[in-house]
DNA sequence: TACTACTAGTTCAATCTTGAACTGTTCGGA
DNA sequence: TCCGAACAGTTCAAGATTGAACTAGTAGTA
């Protein structure tokens, strides 16, 4: 590959990403959650209301209310009113929401971490440094 | 970020990689076809038959079915049969199919080509060498 | 020819996703 | 105080997705 273009060096990332993703996905289902869900979980101590959830996830308002929904049934999250707002609802991990994410984490560190071992110290270092600046959302002035 | 868990690392590849689909999304609809209809036409070339396209997606195969019958429907694809081995269908995309394909791709090409404008010419390259060991599936013996 | 295993693609029904419209709450003026 | 805009979250119905089971064709073996 010599000099990609930006559509292909984004497929590349896309495709692995996916790739990680379909290859963890069994066992991450075996915790008794599935991918999005454990996408979700991963968000809730950052980000414990549910409109937050939605633009964090970059996912529609009714999709997380039925996530939650099926999550809350699942026993994996508790909702609480918030006292001094009334619209909102507080989501946090019960212990064992809190074990189902961790345990799904960690298939996805592994998984990924054979990936990585691929590469040098340096290497990984670099990529890094490089996907933080191409992560963000607006270019930092530099 | 120190030294991020792979997990954090992936994180950051699977947000960037989705924030750029989200930013291009309004623009790829207007050209008629959905993100995931714009990974099936940007595949068709190289993977002619839908069981082909299933594992280049990673998508099951009843959701190709209907997405090619959608595709076909409104003539950005052409189904026909294969004469030498009867259970296939070769797809084709249509001259408008094409169109849409290429128009989608330069939006997205565009996009990330903001994002990629923030790093050096050899930030580039580094990164492309790098992707392109993370990408495969199987560790490449060196 | 007959048999078996495998592959391509579809159907169906159950489930999931989501745009639009809605309820109820908060907030910032005037 | 009241009003209108903005926001949190839900409901509903239309449409999308997909596991399981299916039909049909191919390939290899004997």
């Amino acid at each position: 590959m010599g000099k990609p273009s930006p559509w292909e060096l984004w497929t590349l990332h896309f495709e692995m990403t996916m790739g990680v993703m379909a290859e963890v996905e069994p066992e991450v289902r075996a915790q008794g959650i599935e991918m999005k869900e454990f996408f979700l979980l991963g968000k809730l101590d950052d980000h414990p209301y549910p409109a937050d959830l939605a633009r964090a996830l970059l996912m529609p308002k009714p999709t997380i209310t039925f996530m939650v929904k099926r999550l809350e049934a699942a026993g994996f999250v508790k909702r609480q009113t918030e006292a001094d707002d009334l619209r909102r609802f507080r989501l946090t991990l019960t212990p064992s929401g809190r074990k189902a994410m961790e345990a799904a984490r960690k298939i996805l560190d592994e998984a990924f971490g054979r990936r990585l071992a691929r590469l040098s110290t340096g290497e990984r270092a670099e990529l890094t440094r490089i996907l933080v600046l191409l992560a963000e959302k607006h270019a930092r002035t530099r």
